[in-house]
DNA sequence: TCAAAAGTGTTGCCGATACACCCATGT
DNA sequence: ACATGGGTGTATCGGCAACACTTTTGA
C-alpha cells in the first residue's frame, strides 16, 4: 500500500476462456478453450492464455475484456475473477504477477469470434504443455467452472436469450461430462426460479415442440422464498 | 506476461486476519481482527488491514506471512487467498493492486499475538471507516468465512490440536452467529470423517467429561466414500 | 401408426431437524 | 441428590434419484 517503486514486478491479466462445442470425434458436445501461440520468449511458439500487461488507467476485468476483444474479438458477458498466480519461478527471467479471470461465451458470441492467425481452440480437458503455469491454471477454472454450476445459474451464460430447458441440460451435461435425467433436471430447474418461460414454442422438431424459457435474474429464488416466509 | 516495464503501478499483499474472542459486552465468542494505524498519507491515522509491498522475491502467500510475523507477531497455519482488488481509483494519487488473504488463528497462536503500538483488535461484523476499499474488503472476507464454514472443515483451524465436540461447536456458533443444535452437529461433524477420538477426555468440568478429538485432514471423507463404494 | 422427445406422476431412499431421553461427573 | 452438559435414540419432514407413464409433434 506503500509508495515503493518496484522495478522488475510486472502485472499481467489472463484470462481462460469456456465456450461448448461438439467433440469432433464423439459429436457431444464439450467445453472448449481459445489459446494464444506465443511469439517471444519465454516459452516462444508455445500456446498460453489470452493476456497482457495491466494498463494504468484500467480496472482489473476491463483488462481482460480488452485483451481478449483484441485477441479473439469475443466481448463475454459473464466475467469473474479466479485467481491471483504469483510464485517467483512462474516465469522464466522476470517476476509476474497474472491476475486471472475466467469467462463463459455464449453461442452467438462465439461464432463471432474471429480466430486470428495465433489463436486456436482446443478441448479444455486435452490441453497440456502450455506456456508458464497456465496448464495449472486451466485446470483451476476448470475445477471450478464444474463446481460452481453445481451451486449457482451460471449455465445461462451458455446459452442465447432463449432456450428449451433441454438445451440447458445440454449445458450440465458437457460442463458435467455426465447425462442427467431429464424429467428430475427440469423440476430443479424449476425448483429455483432463475428461469421462466417466455409463452413462445420452438417448432420445427420431430416431436413435442418444446416451451422456450428466458434466464430470470431479476427475480432469483431469494426473493421467493422471502415472499414465502412472510 | 510480457515484459513491459510498469511505472506507476505497485502490487500489495494484505490480509485479513480473523480470531475468535469473547465479546466484550455478551462474553459470547465472536470474530475478531486486527488493524493497523496507517502513519503517513493517504489515509493517515485511519485503520486498514496490515499489509505491506509484494517483494520481488517472494511468492504471494509468504509476503502476507512475513507482513503479520512484522506487525502482530502471528504466524498463523491456515492462510488462503481471498481476491485480488486492482479498481483504478482505490488508492489516491497512486495505482495500487492488492492481492488480499485471508487466514485463521488458533487461541494458542493469538495469544502469542503481541499487538504493536499502532495495531489493535476489533470485532469483525463492526468494523467501518477503514482506509482504501478495506471495509469492503473485510464484509468480502467475512462472507467468505461464514459460506466456506458450512462446506470445508476449516473450523478446526480455530482451534488447538485436541478439542472437544463442544468447542467445536462454538466456533460455528461464533462464526455463523446462530446456535446449533449440539445432538445433530456432533453426527454431522462424525459423518464428515474429518475428526478423530484421541481416546482421551477432558476433566475437571462439573459434569460427564467430553471425548476429545483432534482434526483428520489425513483420511478424510472422500477415502471413506471409495471405501465404501468398492 | 410410429418414433422421439416433452412433460407429469409416483415411489422409495437418505439426510437433516426436532426433541425425548439416558449417562457421568462435580458440588 | 441434583444440576449440567455429554452423548444416544427416534420420529418426521423434505429433497432427490429412479422410472413408469402420458402428450404432442413430424415423418
Amino acid at each position: 500500500m506503500t509508495d515503493t517503486t518496484q522495478q522488475r514486478l510486472s502485472l499481467a491479466v489472463s484470462t481462460v476462456v469456456f465456450a461448448l462445442r461438439p467433440h469432433l470425434r464423439t459429436g457431444r458436445l464439450t467445453v472448449w478453450l481459445p489459446l494464444v501461440r506465443r511469439i517471444r520468449e519465454p516459452y516462444d511458439g508455445l500456446w498460453a492464455l489470452p493476456g497482457g500487461p495491466l494498463e494504468d488507467d484500467q480496472d482489473l476485468a476491463a483488462s481482460a475484456r480488452a485483451t481478449l476483444a483484441r485477441t479473439t474479438g469475443l466481448a463475454p458477458r459473464y466475467l469473474e475473477q479466479l485467481y491471483a498466480f504469483g510464485d517467483v519461478d512462474r516465469s522464466p527471467g522476470a517476476r509476474v504477477v497474472s491476475i486471472v479471470y475466467w469467462t463463459l461465451v455464449r453461442p452467438d458470441e462465439d461464432a463471432q469470434a474471429i480466430d486470428g492467425e495465433n489463436v486456436e481452440w482446443f478441448p479444455a480437458d486435452d490441453v497440456c504443455g502450455l506456456a508458464f503455469d497456465h496448464d495449472v491454471i486451466v485446470r483451476y477454472a476448470l475445477d471450478r467452472l464444474r463446481a460452481k454450476i453445481t451451486y449457482s445459474p451460471i449455465a445461462h451464460a451458455f446459452l442465447t436469450d432463449e432456450f428449451t430447458l433441454a438445451q440447458l441440460r445440454e449445458v450440465y451435461e458437457a460442463v458435467l461430462g455426465r447425462r442427467l435425467d431429464p424429467a428430475n433436471f427440469r423440476r430443479q430447474i424449476l425448483a429455483q426460479g432463475t428461469v421462466e418461460p417466455t409463452g413462445r414454442h420452438l417448432t420445427g422438431t420431430s416431436h413435442r415442440p418444446p416451451a422456450l424459457y428466458r434466464s430470470n435474474l431479476a427475480r432469483p429464488r431469494a426473493t421467493l422464498t422471502i415472499e414465502e416466509t412472510a
